[in-house]
DNA sequence: AACTCTAAAGTGTTGAACATTTCAACACTT
DNA sequence: AAGTGTTGAAATGTTCAACACTTTAGAGTT
């Protein structure tokens, strides 16, 4: 019999890379619209040309950066109409989801309590970035009550998307400590077994989360067009 | 003057490979397993290795081949849970997006007429690959209820993972034929509006397909411990 | 101001080299 | 025989350097 190598946690240099470079990203280092050079970056991370194409081949699949012919790769910029498409998804799979946790796995409770935990810490800090973070975590831990692992890859991934457009929220704009109770209120329904109150909490919260966001867009466009003019 | 390729679709050489070893995955010229190693077919398509290697790299990003480093890519194989997953996630998907076809797009439907006619030439020309390119072609369209981009192109993957399942579906086991009055019945269904009937057939239909496809796969995982014995 | 033209910069692609790992065959020990 | 190093070929991972092709910005022209 051979040792199970399958399970051991062994990732390529451009996989390091390429995580690397998403937490940047996520993280607002490089906003939206960014061009992310390849030489440059290799050689800023001490890598290969080759190695760091792979990387943002990855990223560029993933939907965090695209690319054009020539003309290399930069950071996503989400329109209105891709904020509107994400809420879509979100209440269609997040309510479900919630609706579905008749017997929840408890150790997913758990994980649940602890993100909102962390999250409640992080405004505390005023670290407005692991607090998105956190808050979004929350989200994606809403979606393994489908227990589906594609559909929870798929999820993480499309909330990467919206999280790189939420970058260019200001912090003046934005208050995410006011979310802290909705977030506390919709564990606390979840453990209760309150499926249909968390759910239209859910949902409410979906709908002003999408409305918060698509003003700001809507004020920081015009601003836009008040400085080219 | 210089030709006008402004919209020309214009792909870099590893998407071109890309397309062209996924269409090879899907139709079933590499079966699930298969080791698919860059140096000789890199040659064989008259291309570089790196070149080769990003497509490999896409492939394995959509989840048609599973990479593990040092040992290669090999062609994704499902397994039942693999399987019960995707059902889900069709079940979750395709049902809800017939329901929400009150006013459909006419062009839409037009779509899936076709797709249904192709299905039936295909059956009749015993066409296997072609037949099940359609069906599930039918069944990626009506995501485009939902009328959301992402979801669309998530969904053409999974199915894309589901359909090199299905290669390893003998022939003999199955008759893709049999699911024509199906089909036309859903066309029929959609086009009068009565999408709750429509959406009950799908259903079944759902079923029925994944019942058809675990028992396959049941046989054939027994017939490969016989023949190992 | 609109229009070439050109050179620089960046990406796309190739080929070769070397490092690392896997895998199977072989020898060795018990 | 069974289990355990050892070895070497083969495949992948990574780097490097070169060249082809495209875009882009800027200089010069009208």
């Amino acid at each position: 019999m051979h040792t199970d190598r399958t399970q051991i946690n062994r990732v390529s240099v451009a996989d390091q890379v390429a995580s690397l470079l998403r937490q940047r990203i996520l993280e607002g280092e490089f906003r939206p619209g960014t061009q992310l050079q390849e030489l440059p970056l290799a050689s800023s991370l001490g890598v290969s040309r080759n190695t760091m194409r792979e990387a943002i081949r990855i990223l560029s699949i993933e939907g965090l950066l695209r690319r054009s012919l020539h003309r290399g790769a930069a950071v996503s910029q989400l329109s209105l109409r891709d904020v509107q498409e994400i809420y879509q998804l979100r209440r269609m799979l997040e309510i479900p989801a919630v609706l579905s946790a008749r017997r929840p796995d408890p150790g997913l409770l758990e994980e649940i309590r602890n993100a909102v935990e962390h999250y409640e810490l992080a405004v505390r800090d005023r670290s407005w970035s692991r607090a998105v973070s956190h808050d979004l975590h929350f989200h994606s831990l809403l979606i393994r009550f489908h227990g589906n692992k594609r559909l929870e890859s798929f999820y993480k991934n499309m909330l990467g998307e919206l999280r790189v457009g939420m970058v260019l929220v200001d912090r003046s704009h934005d208050n995410p400590g006011a979310l802290i109770p909705v977030h506390r209120k919709m564990c606390q329904l979840l453990s209760a077994g309150k499926l249909k109150q968390c759910a239209a909490l859910l949902e409410q919260h979906l709908d002003d989360s999408e409305f918060r966001l698509t003003e700001i867009m809507h004020a920081q466009a015009a601003r836009v067009v008040r400085v080219a003019q």
